[in-house]
DNA sequence: TTACTAGCTTCAGTTACTTCA
DNA sequence: GATGAAGTAACTGAAGCTAGT
């Protein structure tokens, strides 16, 4: 009942389709075609997913035993001493990549900032990247997979909100019809020769072949059940 | 005013690397 | 120890915006 009760304060304005994509912000302005899921629901979920999301691998990993170890650990001293950056490498364009783990106190300020606002501006980037000992463009890029990794999360909570939204409106339609024919019948015994013609109401063809992006899909998956999943047809 | 260009930003998608079971 | 999956830092390319010419 606290799904009830959820979605009763829950105001659904959903899509789905092929749509220009519509910017949120001045500067992301992009005008092309995107296959969108637009939800404006305000969901105590959303807000989790945004704040609880994210970068939670245990980055202060001490174990390991390779030669990068003492590059970490440099790193995670470095970091405590703000003195190191534990960047390999003079150029941003690093062709052996060899990847830094950001530390424990790293992606404290970082989670921190990026809750105050996602993006930043020149100066931000470069004062934060100081306070960090990381390059700005180590920062920017911090930046950009958070976002990305905010909005698939969101997505998925989405994905799941719709599944039982849809599931709840098929089970509704399902005792709508049930009534329905029960009434028919009864009308049927009252006057059998002047019969109405039948009529049904049916589940959206669109609806009934939903195909699930795979944000969805995982969500299913992970639930274990047949993951609600409607047939395969491609939406038009 | 309009057209072009350079420089910047963002995002989506991908790659490469690390960690863990 | 080998291996595959998951997580994530870093890269790439496309596109939009702005300022300068």
């Amino acid at each position: 009942m606290e799904e009830d009760d959820e979605l009763c304060n829950t105001t659904l304005d959903l899509g789905i389709g092929l749509k220009k994509f519509v910017p949120q912000r001045d500067h992301d302005r992009k005008n092309k075609h995107v296959f969108f899921l637009d939800l404006s629901i305000p969901l105590h979920s959303s807000d989790h997913a945004i704040e609880g999301s994210g970068s939670g691998s245990g980055s202060d990993s001490g174990s390991g035993s390779s030669s990068l170890k003492v590059n970490f650990e440099d790193h995670k001293q470095a970091s405590k001493d703000s003195v190191s950056n534990g960047c390999k490498g003079d150029e941003d364009r690093n062709y052996g990549r060899k990847k830094l783990r950001l530390s424990k106190e790293q992606i404290t300020l970082l989670e921190d900032t990026f809750k105050q606002h996602t993006t930043l501006n020149t100066v931000q980037k470069q004062t934060l990247a100081e306070r960090l000992n990381l390059k700005p463009r180590q920062v920017e890029v911090w930046f950009q997979n958070r976002r990305a990794r905010t909005k698939l999360k969101q997505t998925e909570v989405d994905c799941e909100f719709l599944k039982k939204h849809f599931e709840r409106l098929s089970e509704e339609n399902r005792r709508l019809n049930k009534e329905l024919v029960e009434l028919q019948s009864a009308v049927k015994m009252e006057h059998p020769p002047q019969t109405p013609p039948p009529f049904f109401i049916q589940i959206p063809k669109a609806a009934a072949t939903l195909t699930m992006c795979q944000s969805c899909e995982k969500v299913g998956k992970s639930r274990g059940g047949d993951g609600g999943k409607a047939g395969g047809g491609p939406l038009t």
